[in-house]
RNA sequence: GCCGAAGUGGCGGAAUGGCAGACGCGGCGGUCUCAAAAACCGCUGAGCACACGCUCGUGUGGGUUCGAAUCCCACCUUCGGUACCA
């Protein structure tokens, strides 16, 4: 019966097989250990992409085996369904957002069910549901009911293209994220989440092991940074109230020779004097003008303009003027600074060009500071200039002068951080409305919760100019105020769909649950995520945001624990055959699909996973595919066609092939632990060469052959699932291969009785000894002297040391 | 500019202080075949010897060590992040 290994035989097969057993469906009552393993999901974009695959296999690796070292293992699968693309594809085709959504959702299934993934489908999660949403706006109410959203008029990032507002994280080099459109500066009414509440706590990551690279990125985005916040003076009548600025040196106040405030800042029209108006007001146009990029290319030269305003520096009663200039972010701090050009690069470069003074206030070994500098230096060594503080070594400087001004309430030391609060409302239409009304009378109130979900209304027009069609349909709109009963309007903005991913691991948990996002049971069942993957690119975004969400619903009481993740794992980024990202214009996109007829799914997912470390990503080469398909025929083969089998248990051949074969466990135990994939794969060809070498060296001892095949069939089942399903039954097993306990090495078997002994003499190889293992340095250091070639190298010199490391190499130095 | 990762055969990569190039692709040779495909076996870093061998070789230059792809210093290149953040 050695019929041939036929991949879209077996493959249909087994899916359909595994979907009516629900085979990986992870029952809440289980008493096994649980574990949580979870993938991104995906936007269903209407194609399933080689990406995908890159990203979900590997990650379905992990849960598989999981599943067989005995663990209850939920591995989820869901659609980011919100989303601009689909109401673009509404703009421009007329298409209902929902219906081309919807589609798309239907089409990604089947695609995603080729993969063979041990998904649990029952607890699909789809963000567009009214049954999900319903909990995204109500998970948004709790923000607002604990003080952690707001409504603020800002200056917003607004994408033309995409006719949008973006929160910080989505824009990239003053770009928008998803449509490339350069982003401009707008003053608009918009809803925040105070993310910057935790932005101390989201610098820490005690308990959970996730990647250095993503911390040291979020935390670079977090960006704290140590100072203080002095008050100046306003040098004008009738100004009572105090120019607060943020200095990381306040070390450097008295070299403060000129203040400089952002454009933008309040007091901006309050300070300037009739001189100086025009020129002020055509500064603070111009900045409005200016694009983002524009703005903060650090190449440019700085520009500004002085107020006319002047204010007193609290440390020596200065009078220094206030100059207005772009390089100062409203933003940032207090959207002021004190200048002290001798101690700053920027500072020095304004005070340059528009001959302000520069006072060091602190000598240098190397800079004269009784004559002009010529350049900033940022650091030196004692203080002076400086009144009282002359002498003070720099390491004490900051926290003597803070101390001093805290003492006489000129300031206080303070903690400035780079983050900003989350943008979360978007002029769209697909996306959660945010449940809220706005009456002339009462003022914004919250939709009430037996209200929820306020559901998109349905057969909307969208127009051309991108225009949100919430904000023409007037029955939608128009609603009673909910506290008066009043005429109101609904809140006509959509949540960023940030959103709805910040919080979908939790509802995988209870995904029909009616009542509440997911009840208590469900969350101690299931939290936290023991191993989550997923691309890097969202370091800032959604892997923040879910981080800060988490920490916020764990202090209104629902979870428990202060992260959402234990493990996280980036994968890299899978590009095609040419080495370049996989695009249409390229012309070298891979399709799964394709592939998938081709050579099958577990071949598929095999390569992705050979071609090198999963956290590198790299070029997919689908010639390589005949290396992986070769070694499944292979597998197949030994299974189907077995050599002659007799009882030769204490046969040197029997003892070598147990051998092969417990030190494959424990290879590829380790290998699989830490998702080095590559290397998993060609430990087990090797494995399988060694069967295929012991079948043709003639007849075989029953009891290790078995051992053999069976082994290479389970170790392989959680790379390729199809086909070691089909081997598993075929060799008389029962239903199924998945479920059964992951091989366990006999650690005596895999020990090598004889050993490799690298024989050196200064430091070059000069010959090799096998010798039983464990043998002594004595005994080996005979061995290797009595070698022809090592007597030659050594012959007439002395021998002044010797370096062993056992059963690995002696290392003779003459 | 700053932070981080990486540079190894024709190609993807392995080896994280101890035999560089595991495993795979590609290439060359062979077995089987009327032939081809498939499968299987052998060889495949460079140079010299073309046999036993020898020398060189992991981005570049230095260092530490009996011994360095691996550790340290400087530099070059590529990729990712970030960038007037006071």
């Amino acid at each position: 019966m050695a019929d041939r290994y036929e991949p879209h035989v077996i493959e249909p097969k087994w899916r359909a097989r595994w979907e009516e057993t629900r085979l990986y469906a992870a029952p809440d009552d289980d008493p096994r250990p649980k574990w949580y393993a979870l993938t991104m999901f995906p936007y269903p974009s209407g194609d399933l992409h080689t990406g995908h695959w890159y990203a979900m296999a590997p990650s379905d690796v992990g849960a598989r085996y999981r599943r067989m070292l005995g663990h209850n293992v939920m591995f989820p699968m869901g659609f980011d369904a919100f989303g601009l693309p689909a109401e673009n594809a509404a703009i421009k085709r007329g298409i209902d957002p929902r219906e081309w959504t919807y589609q798309n959702i239907d089409r990604m299934r089947g695609q995603l069910r080729l993969m063979g993934a041990s998904f649990d489908w029952d607890r699909e999660v789809v963000t567009s549901d009214p049954e999900y949403y319903k909990w995204t706006q109500w998970w948004f109410l709790q923000f607002y009911k604990h003080g952690l959203a707001y409504q603020a008029e800002s200056l917003a990032n607004w994408c033309p293209g995409c006719q949008t507002v973006l929160a910080n994280e989505q824009v990239v080099d003053g770009r928008c994220e998803r449509s490339d459109d350069v982003v401009q500066r707008k003053m608009m009414r918009q809803w925040f989440f105070k993310i910057t509440a935790y932005a101390e706590e989201l610098l820490r990551y005690d308990g959970i092991e996730w990647p250095e690279r993503i911390r040291n990125m979020q935390r670079n985005w977090i960006g704290r940074s140590e100072g203080a916040h002095l008050d100046f003076k306003v040098d004008v009548p009738g100004a009572t109230e105090p120019l607060t600025v943020f200095t990381t040196r306040p070390d450097t106040v008295f070299g403060a020779t000129f203040m400089v405030i952002a454009p933008e800042h309040p007091l901006v029209e309050r300070i300037t004097t009739g001189g100086q108006r025009a020129a002020v007001d055509d500064y603070v146009a111009a900045t409005a003008r200016a694009s983002e990029i524009d703005r903060l290319s650090t190449e440019r030269e700085k520009t500004g303009v002085f107020t006319g305003a002047y204010a007193v520096n609290p440390f020596n009663g200065a009078h220094v003027p206030i100059w207005i200039a772009d390089y100062v972010l409203v933003t940032y701090g207090t959207g002021a600074i004190m200048a002290v050009p001798a101690h700053d690069e920027r500072d020095f470069a304004f005070a340059r060009k528009y001959g302000l003074e520069v006072i060091p206030v602190y000598t240098h070994p190397n800079v004269d500071i009784t004559t002009p500098i010529a350049a900033a230096f940022p650091h030196g060594t004692a203080m002076a200039n400086s009144g009282p503080f002359d002498g003070t070594p720099e390491a004490e400087a900051v926290a003597k002068v803070v101390a001093y001004a805290e003492e006489r309430g000129l300031g206080k030391g303070a903690v400035t951080y780079r983050l900003r609060d989350w943008s979360v409302s978007r002029q769209r239409f697909w996306g959660a409305p945010l449940p809220f009304i706005h009456c002339a009378k009462c003022g914004t109130q919250p939709v009430p919760d037996s209200d929820l979900p306020v559901v998109l209304p349905e057969k909307v027009q969208f127009m051309p100019t991108g225009q949100s069609p919430l904000t023409l349909s007037e029955e939608w709109v128009n609603v009673p105020c909910p506290n008066c009963s009043g005429p109101a309007r609904r809140e006509t903005d959509t949540l960023d769909t940030f959103m709805c991913s910040s919080w979908y691991q939790m509802r995988y948990a209870d995904p029909h649950n009616p009542e509440r996002p997911f009840s208590a049971e469900a969350a101690r069942k299931w939290f936290p995520v023991d191993q989550y993957t997923g691309g890097a690119e969202h370091a800032v975004m959604h892997l923040l945001y879910t981080r800060f969400f988490w920490k916020a619903a764990r202090d209104m009481g629902l979870v428990e624990g202060d992260e959402p993740m234990a493990r996280l794992f980036n994968q890299g980024v899978v590009l095609g055959p040419d080495g370049n990202r996989m695009s249409k214009s390229r012309g070298n996109v891979v399709a799964p699909d394709d592939q998938v007829e081709k050579w099958g799914a577990d071949c598929f997912r095999c390569q992705l996973m050979f071609v090198g470390p999963w956290d590198q990503g790299g070029p997919y080469n689908p010639t390589g595919m005949s290396g992986i398909s070769r070694w499944l025929n292979r597998l197949w083969s030994l299974v189907v066609e077995p050599p002659s089998l007799i009882d030769l248990p204490d046969a040197p051949a029997t003892r070598e092939l147990r051998r092969a074969t417990h030190k494959t466990i424990v290879a590829v135990t380790e290998e699989v632990e830490e998702f080095r994939f590559n290397t998993m794969i060609s430990r087990l060809m090797e494995h399988s060469s060694a069967l295929q070498r012991a079948r043709e060296a003639g007849s075989v001892d029953r009891a290790a052959w078995d051992e053999g095949v069976r082994t290479a069939v389970l170790l392989t089942a959680p790379l390729a699932p199809h086909i070691t399903e089909e081997l598993w039954e075929r060799l008389g097993n029962g239903y199924s291969v998945h479920t059964q306990a992951w091989p366990v090495a006999d650690r005596a078997l895999a020990h090598d009785d004889e050993v490799e002994i690298v024989v050196q003499v200064n430091g070059k190889v000069r010959d090799r000894l096998s010798l039983p293992a464990g043998s002594s340095e004595a005994a080996v250091r005979a061995a290797a002297l009595a070698l022809p070639r090592v007597q030659q190298a050594v012959e007439g010199r002395t021998v002044r040391k010797q370096i062993f490391v056992p059963d690995r190499l002696i290392n003779i130095v003459v």
